[in-house]
DNA sequence: AATTCCTACAACCGCCTTTTA
DNA sequence: ATAAAAGGCGGTTGTAGGAAT
């Protein structure tokens, strides 16, 4: 099957100019949106379609927010991402005015700095967990100790580890019923299930390490909850229906 | 003051799905 | 029913600008 179009010679790549954002923009405010290969030919622009495309939904479209993603986007971005993965689309649905691929830059600038602090953490930890293990293994017979000392720290960092699974089963509830549970929170309540454990780093490691899985079928909800869930999340940030939102595209 | 690192952002690419002829 | 075209999405890359060293 062909990909969106084939590549012409000589099609303009980069950076838009001004006048090309007056070209589309004019073109597709008489026009509409959509057909957009035609808006390319038609419109002059030596450009592809998808490239117009992307450029009239990422940064010429009306009603796009500029600026910083506000606290309330970023939980709002840190929940619907704990229940989709990288559904980038479907949770700028929840963002009035935030584009996927802001959300998605988002996302990894944050989510490349979490993981390489939990990537330091966790090499730490192996490393000193095989000098304990050298140690035993270099004098055996003190395993147990003479005053129980040598394995403290070992048998510390195995508890931190069993509390971070712990946590993490807390954080993906394997069960439906488990999940039902935490998606029947009362409204006030759920600020919601994941703000009152993202403050612990370890928390935030499992939940950025798991982020392919939990929303696969079986494995957690199935999509009413979690569309319910994402409403939630949107009416305690917007005080909105997300329904709306959802169903009916973007609220200017 | 110069260099390096980090962050935010724009844009492209490849793949998959949907629509159309 | 089928193939091509169009549309959409997620991943990745390049770069400008500011902060830190």
């Amino acid at each position: 099957m062909m990909g969106w179009e084939a590549p012409k010679i000589g099609l303009r790549k980069g950076p838009w100019t001004p006048q090309e954002d007056k070209l589309l923009t004019e073109y597709v405010n008489m026009h509409g949106e959509g057909r957009w290969s035609s808006v390319a030919r038609s419109s002059g622009l030596n450009r592809s379609g998808k490239s117009c495309r992307l450029r009239w939904v990422n940064y010429l479209r009306p009603g796009l927010k500029r600026g910083q993603i506000t606290p309330q986007e970023e939980g709002i971005i840190i929940e619907l991402h704990a229940l989709w993965g990288n559904k980038w689309s479907t949770i700028a649905r929840y963002l009035p005015g935030r584009t996927d691929n802001e959300i998605k830059n988002y996302w990894r600038t944050h989510y490349n700095k979490k993981e390489k602090s939990t990537l330091k953490q966790q090499k730490r930890k192996a490393e000193i967990l095989k000098l304990k293990q050298q140690q035993q293994q270099e004098k055996p017979d003190r395993d147990e100790g003479e005053d129980g000392k040598v394995n403290s720290e070992a048998v510390e960092i195995t508890n931190h580890q069993s509390e971070g699974k712990q946590q993490m089963v807390f954080m993906y509830p394997s069960s439906e019923d488990q999940c039902l549970a935490m998606m029947s929170q009362e409204p006030a309540n759920a600020a919601s299930w994941i703000d009152q454990y993202l403050v612990d780093e370890g928390l935030w490691s499992g939940l950025w390490n798991l982020d392919d899985d939990h929303h696969q079928p079986g494995n957690c909800c199935n999509k009413i909850a979690m569309q319910s869930q994402a409403d939630t999340a949107y009416n305690n940030s917007f005080g909105g229906d997300a329904s709306n939102v959802y169903y009916g595209g973007y609220i200017f």
